[in-house]
DNA sequence: CTTCAGACCTGGTGGC
DNA sequence: TGCCACCAGGTCTGAA
């Protein structure tokens, strides 16, 4: 799944297509994702127009000029394959089964949008004017981890006394909202810091240095147009590339990446999910 | 309140 | 080749 880089790959991809245009038509193949769609789906979204796309933590936000907003969640496998107009240049991945499209948008001009989604832990949901902050998968998250309310004195206070592993407080969406299992891994890398340890007894100074690794490792992602993984492709079907440039994510058994550093990245599960990391130089 | 295991669901991979 | 165990980017729920 995607976590916040890949998300927000989507989201660039998915704005060309749908900002500032009218949805035609939906057409729902299958209800029954994480949650069971909204049942007045297809008549809000027909005929209005996109005027914004946001991303929220791992959620995207499609506002409507009649008010509602759309939600969208992928889960781990969810994608959406955008069919600029039905042109024979278009090849979509034989990989990518028609027997997980869910959800269809025809926009006005032409263009498809598919929501594909094997796994079906993504959901597509519908906001009143207004409840976005109420929302009840919106309503808990904490900061944007690449905005201004991150920061070393907030996320220190939300750390103070407590003693789950670092790891799993960044897993957190209360905690920072959009990192998930490999970032959380390369952030701890990069800032030397062991995932097991209580994150209550991590020092200001290398708080603040976290800080500033989660951020660059996100930007660097979003710059490389997220990471492909397994499902994971771009909207134009084209692949990221930040997995290439994982320093420890999926690799055990590679020699740690750091300059000067003799150790080998370790994989041990934590709270049911791998995490990677150097016993030598994180601690 | 905090922490963790289990649940949801399908598909890919690697071992035998 | 076939079968099976295990693994996967998320996150909600409920138990201790």
């Amino acid at each position: 799944m995607p976590e916040l880089p890949e998300v927000e790959t989507v989201r660039s991809g998915l704005a060309p297509v749908m900002e500032g245009r009218v949805i035609a038509s939906v057409q729902v193949r299958r209800p029954d994702l994480r949650w069971p769609l909204p049942p007045d789906l297809v008549q809000v979204l027909t005929g209005a127009r996109v005027t914004a796309l946001r991303r929220r933590s791992k959620y995207i936000l499609a506002d409507l000029d009649r008010g509602a907003s759309m939600l969208l969640h992928l889960g781990m496998s969810g994608r959406l394959l955008i069919e600029a107009r039905p042109t024979a240049d278009y090849h979509r991945d034989p990989a990518i089964l028609p027997r997980h499209d869910h959800v269809q948008w025809q926009m006005q001009d032409g263009a498809t949008i598919t929501f594909n989604d094997a796994r079906r832990f993504g959901m597509v949901d519908l906001i009143a004017e207004g409840a976005e902050p109420a929302h009840p998968l919106l309503r808990h998250l904490g900061p944007e981890p690449l905005g201004a309310d991150f920061h070393a004195e907030a996320l220190a206070a939300a750390l103070k006394e407590r003693r789950a592993p670092i790891k799993a407080m960044l897993l957190d969406q209360r905690i920072v909202a959009g990192l998930g299992n490999i970032y959380v891994s390369e952030a701890l890398h990069r800032a030397g810091i062991d995932p097991r340890r209580a994150a209550g007894r991590i020092g200001a100074s290398r708080l603040a240095a976290l800080v500033g690794h989660i951020r660059d490792v996100l930007t660097e992602a979003i710059a490389a147009g997220g990471s492909s993984l397994r499902d994971h492709r771009q909207t134009t079907g084209e692949l990221g590339y930040f997995q290439h440039a994982f320093r420890v994510y999926d690799r055990e058994g590679a020699a740690c990446p750091t300059p000067g550093c003799a150790g080998v990245i370790r994989r041990i599960v934590q709270s049911g999910r791998s995490s990677y990391y150097c016993p030598v130089c994180q601690r």
